[in-house]
DNA sequence: CAATAAACATGACATATATCATGTTTATGA
DNA sequence: TCATAAACATGATATATGTCATGTTTATTG
């Protein structure tokens, strides 16, 4: 069975699927970080989720239920990526139960997140949002430092930007304030988080 | 199996569960609209989704795992709901492979109409959202009607803002523009979608 | 039916965020 | 290492939407 899980490596450049493709495989991250990514025909992006190893995906595991993929998967760098054709997957699912039940908590966890989500859009200031990220990224991807926590993926304004729905010049100054009010320091190749607490505080002031 | 399954009936003033109560159960749409709703402490509200009869919840089915729920449900208007205690369910499944992988369908349907969700509120303006909701709530809660579709559930402007992420105000004022443009009429009691082909290009002009 | 509350409506004003422009710093790759 | 591009930064201005206030219309209920 398990010589239908493939690996595949990827660069930064690389599509690892584009929106419209149609979902013939499932994907696991196994090393990296990829993004997952939806854009408008004028070229704007919104970044749905960050998917660190462990995670599945196809895309950000939405299609379980659809023909093509809803939006497209970016990595982050360098990744290794796991893969088993849909078909395959689905037959071992039918076959394990706990494995169906693992995907059915997986998927109620998931969609849990997205509506946290779409809270935070609906009802929170645009600083809010950007502290959220930051606290969520903090657990999810970042390791101790003297100063702090750092985060090993290498992330820009823009991408930040993308992912709360807000523009890359609003996202640089709301970092250059939390920078000024010591919550955070560096840049895309080493942001550290300075004040978890202050952050925390900040994105739950809603 | 089936003497599991109980039936209650909620009138509109009612709660079926609050956020933060435990999840002791599986709940299943029979009759009516079912809100899902997320607040904040000072009373800001978010409807993540209307539920139509049919579709499982709890709350918003984003609890398949956890144990409380991420939001409240509200009935619109009268409802009938089928219960059933989440342990059987979770027995159910894992007896039924059929119904599980169902289940994950669904759930990879719901996540993708979540993030769908989420890059309308990252990046659409509140008119061609409201536009949206419209759209989606005539296609699955609409009747024929001589001069267009019409919705059954009774939603106020007020409704409509908690869901796209905006306040009644706007909503309103959209509205009125919507009237002045023969897109829609009437008020909550009797919203009349006049012109789907108008609003669906209004939507999608992202 | 009258009394009351909810929904709808609209103006004036405030403000968060977008947009556009321009410059500096930092990273990348030949 | 130099040349080029990407990322970061910041000001000026525009604009979509929020906020507050007030009034009208439409439902609801005793």
């Amino acid at each position: 069975m398990l010589q239908e899980l493939t690996e595949t490596r990827y660069g930064k450049h690389d599509y690892i699927f584009r929106e419209g493709d149609p979902t013939e495989y499932f994907h696991i991250v196994k090393e990296g970080t990829v993004k997952c990514v939806k854009s408008t025909p004028e070229g704007k992006e919104c970044t749905l989720k960050m998917l660190m190893p462990g995670d599945l995906f196809c895309c950000d595991a939405a299609a379980f239920d659809g023909a093509s993929h809803p939006g497209s998967a970016q990595p982050m760098g360098d990744v290794s990526i796991l893969r088993m054709k849909k078909k395959s997957y689905f037959e071992m699912l039918r076959r394990n139960p706990d494995a169906a039940m693992e995907v059915i908590k997986y998927l109620g966890n998931r969609l849990n997140e997205a509506q946290e989500k779409t809270k935070d859009l609906a009802l929170d200031r645009a600083d809010q949002r950007l502290a959220s990220l930051l606290v969520d990224l903090a657990a999810r991807n970042g390791i101790a430092d003297p100063n702090g926590i750092r985060l090993t993926v290498r992330m820009t304004r823009q991408d930040m930007a993308n992912m709360i729905g807000i523009t890359t010049e609003t996202t640089i100054r709301i970092m250059s304030k939390f920078k000024r009010d010591r919550l955070v320091s560096g840049t895309a190749n080493r942001l550290l988080i300075r004040d978890l607490k202050g952050l925390k505080a900040l994105a739950s002031a809603s």
